[in-house]
DNA sequence: CGTCTATTTGAATGTACTCAAAAGCGGTGG
DNA sequence: CCACCGCTTTTGAGTACATTCAAATAGACG
């Protein structure tokens, strides 16, 4: 997508004036990222709030093993960040990285309190924002704690094909919980049947 | 919790207005409950946002084969309920009910919609609500895909050691993923340790 | 005290994991 | 254009974690 795509998503969604675009605008800061370039590390500090133009992101943690845990897929028109560290103010606890080329726009979080404050709409658009993403959130834990592997792989590829075509598999795998090897092994068995 | 005490606490999260308070206590329906007693139904229509005053809820639903699975428990002064039912306009996929005598104000989308309209503080109230609530439920999610039921069972206990005590087992089971038996086999081996 | 439900226990089973090795694939340089 | 390198995916054998089913025990409540 485009910057006048995004902007005109954004007015429509948050049904927000010219002079709040404008503003909003001037607030973030652009960023472009190459395939495999990190936006955040595990610890950095001062983490910002991120919509993203263009490309996908992954937002992951390594536990002590070293063995990566994708917890986020993020696409162009998306909101990503780690929202603890953002807005509880410690350092981040996850790594956001580019598997593709992306175009990100950043939002501080004293950026984001100032535009919810000085513009309802934005205030209205965020609550709305994050009540669709709670719900979203709630259906992959209920996937999570009542679905067979199997059938989580089948939901995600019906919920997300395009991630299916561009996400490594491996990462596909950790999203779900469940190993790369033995993914690997069902989609065989799928594909036998 | 009394009433007295779950407005003074609304009215210092939401930073509201007496005005504000006594509008929004004009419009919710106030419900007893005993325990065991249900709240909501799968596949009831026109469905709630509900505030707890007192006791404990859990919203859960049934599988193809009759399992119960919880998704939340909610305990005073906690907001729970099916958002994508109320917000999207459809049938409940999901049934709440108390597990212990409880007290809940109940407010219709369309007094939501209309208290964020017409009072920015509800509205920056709910969007903080919301954000918080994703926060937890992304790391409820990471214990998912990454904790072993013994990590899960652990910390559960450390993050809610009332609802340890007061939810039955086998719910506590479900809401992690696991089955009551393993919870029981689980408990025992750590208790020998 | 009796009934109903929740929890525990055990044996057998199945689902998913670990580890190690082989095969596949994409990019880079000669 | 091919060969090689590094990384991802596949495969297989062995294992561990968690489930199922059935039965026994324990607890809650009228």
């Amino acid at each position: 997508m485009k910057k006048e795509e995004i902007a005109e998503d954004l007015k429509e969604k948050a049904d927000l004036t010219s002079a709040d675009l404008d503003y909003f605008f001037k607030k973030v800061e652009f960023k472009s990222l190459q395939k495999n370039e990190h936006l955040i590390r595990t610890g950095d500090q001062n983490v910002h709030f991120v919509l993203i133009q263009s490309g996908c992101l992954m937002t992951y943690f390594k536990d002590q093993n070293e063995h990566v845990h994708a917890i986020q897929f993020g696409q162009e028109m998306w909101w990503t960040g780690d929202l603890d560290a953002i807005f509880n103010q410690h350092q981040s606890n996850y790594a956001i990285k580019a598997l593709a080329p992306s175009e990100v726009y950043l939002l501080s979080k004293e950026d984001f309190e100032d535009l919810n404050k000085k513009h309802p709409a934005f205030e209205s658009y965020f609550r709305r924002l994050f009540q669709n993403a709670l719900i979203s959130h709630q259906k992959r834990i209920i996937r999570n704690i009542s679905f067979s592997a199997e059938e989580k792989y089948l939901e995600f590829v019906k919920l997300h094909p395009r991630l299916e075509l561009l996400v490594p598999q491996k990462y596909i795998a950790s999203y779900m919980g469940i190993t790369p090897e033995f993914l690997s092994k069902l989609k065989r068995k799928l594909a036998q049947s």
